[in-house]
DNA sequence: TGTACATCAGTGAACGCGCGTTCACTGATGTAC
DNA sequence: TGTACATCAGTGAACGCGCGTTCACTGATGTAC
């Protein structure tokens, strides 16, 4: 985009200003999408508040989608890298996934539009494009890294009543984990979280969709009642979720 | 509603058109709801399907949000019914309990969008009355019912590796419990699961987040590349999940 | 059984709204000589 | 350094759309005497 072929040279004010501008709307339309709801997020609106025509964004981004697309990403951005920097401190691998867990949740409550943009039901017409998908994986390898490492120590072990993979769920695991492999190979990784066994990694995909459960239940209003508020059950689940992954 | 005071008497014609339409705008509701979402659905293009002016909906329905209501209340029903069914034969509760979950996942598949509108991110703007709240709990309600059977048939027994469910937790679930026995209590219900001790209700709550977190991610594509389709995986997280709850 | 009146279903026009996107344009900023 | 041209940001009007809801109305169905 920026002419990589010529020599770096400091940024013009037009495109100071257009940076600037282009953040500017995706966080109107962030601002927008928590008090709306994904459906509610209209160009024609973030134009208005920021006091442009509303033709005027399509300088920015091309179409509705594209500024919907922008907030996904940032999203799951957001998201994986409060999972990241939960894990990113020295302590027992059991504690740094319970940590992820939580910040997970936290993040969360503190933006329940963007979780539910990202988590919730797919909005109508929309069909994400390739782009999300590095994104939206930062958190589930957040959790394999840490199980992986965990293994690498010494500090994981089957639980007692965890029943055998096998069949075709544990070739799913199997090349779900060679495909794990090969994308963490990349020199950003540090810790190569391969060879993970079927197993280990087929609960530790359970337990991130059992956190996915208890949050959306959470978030999506159906607690409310009864185990509202859910910090106890939440915590609960998450102790009990550490040892069936096997983190000891 | 109608006339309960007088004495019953045959349908007029009119009371018979009235009943047959308002089943037919609902059923071509849903059907809208199938192919659109529930953001999609248009009371207009309702009426334009069923040869109506729109205006005529308002006969049958006072606003799009009590169309929605009514088919947020039929779709928790059918989910119900689908679970109930699964349980209500002579088969150990662990079994009836797996027929269940199954049956639930079933349903969610064969309706996807009818499950994104109960268990989905919230609908913007649209609040859910309190007639929803009965229809709501049979599901949940169904796999306590199985649970409390389980323990009166002494076929209930805590998991190995069960971590005690102490403080603000236990309160909260031996309050849900009191409000279950009484609310079961009704002569509708033959088995009252009254008594199921907070740690079991606890698991069985967690178990029903879980199967949701599953389900969900199925549907709302988080599997696509890895766990799709997920029958294997699903089945496994159900056994596990039977074990969890204690059901031997 | 027949008539007068009340109830109700469905019509058609209208109100008022907001939306995404396109397009020809003006005027400012940047670039090459 | 100064000028001519190219690039780009933002404007304002317009297109075409669909929506929920209201309202005065016509004509059919039901009811009471």
């Amino acid at each position: 985009m920026n002419s990589p072929v010529t020599a770096r040279r400091a940024a013009t004010a037009r495109e100071r200003a257009r940076a600037e501008l282009t953040r500017e709307i995706k966080e109107e339309a962030r601002r927008q999408l928590a008090a709306t709801g994904a459906e509610g997020l209209s160009l024609r609106a973030v134009a208005r508040e920021l006091g442009m025509v509303s033709s005027a964004l399509y300088r920015y981004y091309p179409s509705r989608d594209d500024l919907l697309t922008a907030l996904i990403i940032d999203a799951y951005n957001a998201l994986g890298a409060a999972a990241e920097h939960a894990i990113a401190c020295p302590a027992p691998a059991r504690e740094r996934w319970a940590a992820a867990c939580h910040a997970i949740r936290d993040w969360a409550l503190a933006h329940p539009h963007e979780y539910a943009l990202i988590y919730g039901s797919p909005v109508a017409g929309y069909r994400a494009p390739e782009a999300t998908i590095v994104p939206a994986s930062r958190v589930p390898l957040a959790f394999v890294v840490v199980v992986s490492e965990a293994l690498a120590d010494g500090e994981l072990a089957a639980p007692r009543e965890a029943l055998p993979v096998t069949g075709a769920l544990a070739e799913q695991a199997v090349t779900l984990s060679a495909a794990l492999s090969a994308a963490t190979g990349s020199p950003e990784s540090s810790a190569a979280p391969a060879g993970l066994p079927p197993d280990a990694l087929v609960r530790a995909v359970i337990a991130w969709t059992q956190l996915y459960g208890m949050i959306s239940f959470e978030l999506f209003g159906q607690f409310v009642g009864s185990f509202e508020p859910a910090e106890a059950l939440f915590a609960y689940t998450v102790a009990q979720l550490t040892a069936f992954v096997g983190l000891r």
